[in-house]
Order: structure tokens, then C-alpha cells, then sequence
RNA sequence: CGGGGCAUGGCGCAGUCUGGUAGCGCAUCUGCUUUGGGAGCAGAGGGUCGCAGGUUCAAAUCCUGCUGCCCCGACCA
């Protein structure tokens, strides 16, 4: 592409809407451009490599044997009446009415369009397994979108359905979609994990998140370094200590506390440290009582875990003021297990403290000293508490490290949430109808253009991964104006690398070499070549890669092959 | 949805407290000089100061209401 055919707007200074570094980039580097909250335009340069990624995604698909659909993002409300998630679903859902007065909405995702089409077109256990992709625009109403195309209302996402009559198949087609999606983002030139995840909400057996590892991240991930283990934080199990609890060595005794009501202040209150310490929650219980939870001063209860026990209330909350009056006898600060007549849990860590200090039921007291099994009863042991970083690996492998993730795939074996509810059926060996089980898998496709920037950039702007640059090679004639032959050689070598199916972006604009230099930066061209009647004299071009620091010679009669040699790498 | 902030030319901002000619940098256009890391000089164009009311001789500035956007917390590709 001649540059002068497209007049790009590159920005010096930085939005002031753009908080993270892909955003700031996208805006400076002229990719997208916003059109309202969470809504953007896709400029050419942006669309190129909006384009390349999805070109991976769909050579990944079809290699593994998915088929590309295209369904609507206007969807009639009748379908998702069938399925519940009319009702369930919240504000998110933009829900919309037609001329007649009948309603739509726009797609946040396609489970109902899709198992439609499925009941419709697949009559037969031997059309299964199917598995139908397509690469759409959805919309979600988020209530903050932020972070440019990072979490847009708008985006583009690639979601795929598999349908299969048995468990064993479905688990097969499960893992030739992950399989799919290693490829992808390795091919992409991304460093990610894939992350075991909550089914939560939607359900089913396995759910595994692919997360593009970056600082800016939202979601926070437990990986371990010996092995290819992640999980999110909530979600990753905190093993118990090895080590044996130690032998009580001190006195019970009484430590007059006033005003300690965080671990913090009772740490320099008595002068110990927060792992020295237990810290006892209490929350609701299923009977209308409390049940304590206790934990390592220095750890944190995992609400999600804790919901789980048995006994406790869901949805999960914390105890209030007159409950902990009405079960403690004192306020939060200052309790204790000692004497508590309700469920107590102790996570595992806690489990193993001796000679601890913990509240004592009593305002602006604390007990010290204090050992399980002499001073109060054994409780019952569970995993309560987030994981921290340097925790054994639940694996067994390695240690635990605490990360940041951008979400940009997610794979579940959905089950038959949507197959039973719109009853998609097939006739089985026998004859009889079969309700199909599914499962779904989607990738946020504009989304992993930010990830990319947010894990590939330096301070003059992006570093495209190769397979996702726009152009591969840009071509600086210097002075272009002033030199025939620096001109005459640069759109020669612009014929040749088009000739060569190289994609070139030929900057042929009017500009001081200054301006041209800085914004090949600022757009992450992987290859540049500087055209300069110095070099020229020699029948050299100047050659430089993106990340590197300085540049190198190279013959301009060999330029297309000395340039294939680093695609080829 | 709760909390905080912002709204002035295409972009980044000052001016608002203390009412009185709308300003700066970048970008754009013209001319000249320049040209190996975002040029210099001279000139030019471009803003009903988010919208609607109100107070006042006079409102970007004070008051009221609305709208939009950004940032911090519970959800998601």
C-alpha cells in the first residue's frame, strides 16, 4: 500500500480517554477510533490485522474439523424465551422492538440461534459430532466498558457449538477445540496460559480459560512454575502445610488490646507477625445462624470455596453487626474461636499454627499463646483461603505464582442446558430421540488485538507479532524529493516485493525523514528498509527489525531475498 | 448500579474561584527556507465554550435541570 493513498493520522500525544497502553497505542497508531462508549470504527490499518487474526482462527477451525456458519445478530425473542435466559439474562442483553411491535434482541452470543439450527438441521446420531463456528459481531450492554476494544459493547467474537450424542464424544470434540486454540495463540506469536475456570452459571463438567498473561490484566491467575498448571485464583486449592504443627510451648494468657481491630494494628500492638495470628470470619449460616471461618492473619478468605461448605448460606455473605454481637458477645475485631457455640472450619495453614494469637471474644482483648487441642477443641479442616504466591502447586509440581490474565478464549463442555431446553434431538442407533450434548467455545477476536499490543510494545509504540502485522515490510525512501535515484529505487523495490507476494507498506508521502521513521515505529512494522542516496553510492539499503537496536546493511540487489530469509524465521 | 471526575476548534489543554474582546501547543492550509529521528520563519482558516432553562446591562465563568464521556468497586470473549 502507497501511504500517500491513505492519509493515516498518527497522534503525538496521548488521549486522554485511553488508560492502558493498547488503548493509547491503538489511538496514537490511528487503528480504531471511538463512535460511542464501548463502539468503535476499525480503520484500514487496524482492520489488517483485525483480518489476520481471524484468518488464524479460521485455518485453526476448519483444520480441526469445525465449519463456518453465519448466523444473525438480530435475533427474534422467541427463542429466547425458549431457552429461559429472556428473563435471566439482565440489563446486558439489548433488547430491542421491530416496526410490528415484536421483539428482538442483538445477540450477546448465539447457544439459541445455533440449537435452533442444530434441532432443525441434524436428524441423525450420524451426522454427530457437528461443530459450527462463525465470526460475528455481538453485542453485550456492559455496564463499564473500558479499555478500548479490550471490553467493548461491540465486539467481534468467534464462537463455536459442538454437538455430540455421548459424553465420551463430546469430551473428544472438547479437546480438539483446546488443542485448536493452543495452536492459535501460539501461532499468534502470544504468551498465554490456559486456565482451569469456574463453570459457574453455565454448568457442565470442564471449562478452561486461554489467558494472554500482561500486567493490565483483570484477571488475577495461579500458575505454576514447574508445570503446565493454572487455575484462577478462586479456584485453585490451596494444599495443607507438610510440615507437622509444632508442640505447644507457651502459656495461655490474656493480652489487654485496645483498639486492635485489624490484624495490622494487633501485629504492632503486641508485636508479632499477621502469620502468627488467626483470623476468625464469621458469615451466615444456612439455619439463619453464623458459621466461623478461620484463617492465617496473612491470608484471605476465598468467598467462593467458602460458599461451598456445607452449612454455610448461599449466596455467600458475611455475618453483620448484631449477628457477631448475638454469637461473639463482642464486635468484629475481636474474636476468638475460644468458647464459640457455632460450625467452626479452620483452613489447613491455620490448622498447623501453635502458640497463636487470636481474639478473645471480649472488646479489646486478645488471647495469646494459644494452641488446638489444649486450649479449644480440634475444628474441621477445610480449603478456605486464596492461594498466594510461592504456595505448593496443586499439581504437585512446582510453586504457585500469582499472575495477570487478559481472558481471551473460553472452552466449556456445556452439557445439555440448551439441547434440553429447546429440545434438540436426534434419533438414536436404536431409533429413539436423544437429546444432543454440547459444547461451546469462543474467542474474543478484537480483543486479542489489545492483548497483543499490551504484551508486544515499547516506548515508541507497537511491536507487532509477525503473523499479526499489517504489513510485513515498510520501505522509507529518505529525501525522496530531492534524489531521482533514491525515488526510482524505491518504487522498484515497492514492484518487487508486491511481485514477491510480500506485504509492503510503501511510505511514499511527502514527509521529513523524522515523521516517516517515527511512525513506522509507532505502527509496529516488523521489517523496515531506509532508502538513502548514502547507501545507495554502495548498493546498500539500510535494514533494521523492530526490536532491534541498530541497524544493518543490506544489498539492494538482494533486498527481497535477504527480507524473505527473516519472514521465514 | 453505587462513588468520584470531566465536558472550551480535529487532538491535548489554559481561562471558570474573582462575570466584561475566547487563548496556548499539536494538527490543517499558503509562501519561503529546510530535509538521516516527529523542522524554522511569516501568514491563514477553524470554536453558538455539551444541551435546556434561569440570574444579570452583560454568562465559558454564577444558579437549576438534563445529556454525554472518563476513572474506582460486584459481571464477562
Amino acid at each position: 500500500m502507497r501511504l500517500s493513498l491513505y492519509p493515516i493520522n498518527t497522534v503525538k500525544e496521548t488521549p486522554s480517554e485511553a488508560e492502558v497502553i493498547s488503548h493509547q497505542l491503538m489511538l496514537r497508531a490511528g487503528l480504531i477510533r471511538r463512535v460511542a462508549a464501548g463502539i468503535y470504527t476499525w480503520l484500514p490499518m487496524g482492520l489488517r490485522t483485525l483480518r489476520k487474526v481471524e484468518q488464524i482462527i479460521r485455518e485453526e477451525m476448519d483444520r480441526a474439523g469445525a465449519m463456518e456458519v453465519l448466523m444473525p445478530a438480530v435475533q427474534p425473542a422467541e427463542l429466547w424465551q425458549e431457552s429461559g435466559r429472556w428473563e435471566q439474562y439482565g440489563p446486558e442483553l439489548l433488547r430491542l422492538k421491530d416496526r410490528h411491535d415484536r421483539s428482538f434482541v442483538i445477540g450477546p452470543t448465539h447457544e439459541e440461534v445455533i440449537t435452533a439450527t442444530a434441532r432443525a438441521e441434524l436428524k441423525s446420531y450420524r451426522q454427530l459430532p457437528a461443530n459450527f463456528y462463525q465470526i460475528q459481531v455481538k453485542f453485550r450492554d456492559e455496564v463499564r466498558p473500558r479499555f478500548g476494544v479490550m471490553r467493548g459493547r461491540e465486539f467481534i467474537m468467534k464462537d463455536a457449538y459442538s454437538f455430540h450424542l455421548d459424553q465420551a464424544s463430546l469430551a473428544e470434540g472438547y479437546a480438539a477445540m483446546r488443542a485448536a486454540y493452543v495452536r492459535m495463540f501460539t501461532r499468534m506469536g502470544l504468551q498465554f496460559r490456559a486456565v482451569q475456570a469456574d463453570t459457574g452459571s453455565i454448568g457442565g463438567n470442564a471449562s478452561e480459560e486461554f489467558q494472554v498473561l500482561a500486567n493490565s490484566g483483570e484477571d488475577a491467575i495461579a500458575a505454576s512454575d514447574g508445570d503446565e498448571y493454572a487455575a484462577n485464583v478462586e479456584l485453585a486449592a490451596a494444599l495443607p502445610p507438610t510440615h507437622a504443627r509444632a508442640a505447644a510451648s507457651q502459656p495461655l494468657a490474656e493480652a489487654h488490646t485496645p483498639n486492635a481491630k485489624s490484624i495490622e494494628q494487633l501485629c504492632g500492638a503486641l508485636k508479632v507477625s499477621p502469620a502468627q495470628c488467626l483470623k476468625t470470619l464469621l458469615v451466615a449460616g444456612q439455619d439463619g445462624g453464623v458459621v466461623a471461618l478461620l484463617v492465617r492473619g496473612d491470608h484471605e478468605l476465598n468467598a467462593v470455596k467458602a460458599g461451598k461448605l456445607p452449612g454455610v448460606a448461599s449466596p455467600f455473605r458475611m455475618a453483620n453487626a448484631a449477628e457477631v454481637q448475638a454469637a461473639a458477645g463482642c464486635e468484629p475485631g475481636f474474636i476468638g474461636p475460644r468458647g464459640l457455640k457455632c460450625p467452626v472450619y479452620a483452613d489447613h495453614s491455620a490448622l498447623a499454627l501453635a502458640n497463636f494469637v487470636c481474639g478473645a471474644n471480649r472488646l479489646d482483648t486478645h488471647l495469646t499463646g494459644v494452641n488446638w487441642g489444649r486450649d479449644l477443641p480440634e475444628p474441621t479442616a477445610a480449603d478456605l483461603r486464596n492461594v498466594v504466591d510461592g504456595d505448593p502447586s496443586p499439581s504437585g509440581q512446582g510453586r504457585l505464582k500469582i499472575v495477570r490474565g487478559i481472558e481471551v478464549g473460553h472452552i466449556f463442555q456445556l452439557g445439555r442446558k440448551y439441547s434440553e431446553a429447546m429440545n434438540a434431538t436426534v434419533l438414536d442407533e436404536s431409533g429413539k430421540a436423544s437429546t444432543m450434548l454440547m459444547g461451546c467455545y469462543g474467542i474474543g477476536v478484537t480483543r486479542i488485538v489489545a492483548a497483543a499490543i499490551e504484551q508486544n510494545h515499547d516506548d515508541r509504540g507497537i511491536i507487532w507479532p509477525a503473523p499479526l502485522a499489517p504489513f510485513q515490510v515498510v520501505l522509507v525512501p529518505m529525501n525522496a524529493h530531492k534524489s531521482e535515484l533514491v525515488r526510482d529505487t524505491a518504487e522498484r523495490l515497492y514492484a518487487e516485493f508486491i511481485a514477491a507476494g510480500i506485504e509492503v507498506l510503501y511510505d511514499d508521502r511527502d514527509a521529513r525523514p523524522g515523521v516517516k521513521l517515527a511512525d513506522a515505529e509507532l505502527l509496529g512494522i516488523p521489517h523496515r528498509i531506509v532508502i538513502g542516496e548514502r547507501g545507495l553510492a554502495n548498493g546498500q539499503l539500510e535494514y533494521r527489525a523492530r526490536r532491534a537496536a541498530d541497524n544493518e546493511d543490506m544489498p539492494l540487489a538482494k533486498a527481497v531475498a535477504f527480507i524473505r530469509a527473516r519472514l521465514n524465521t
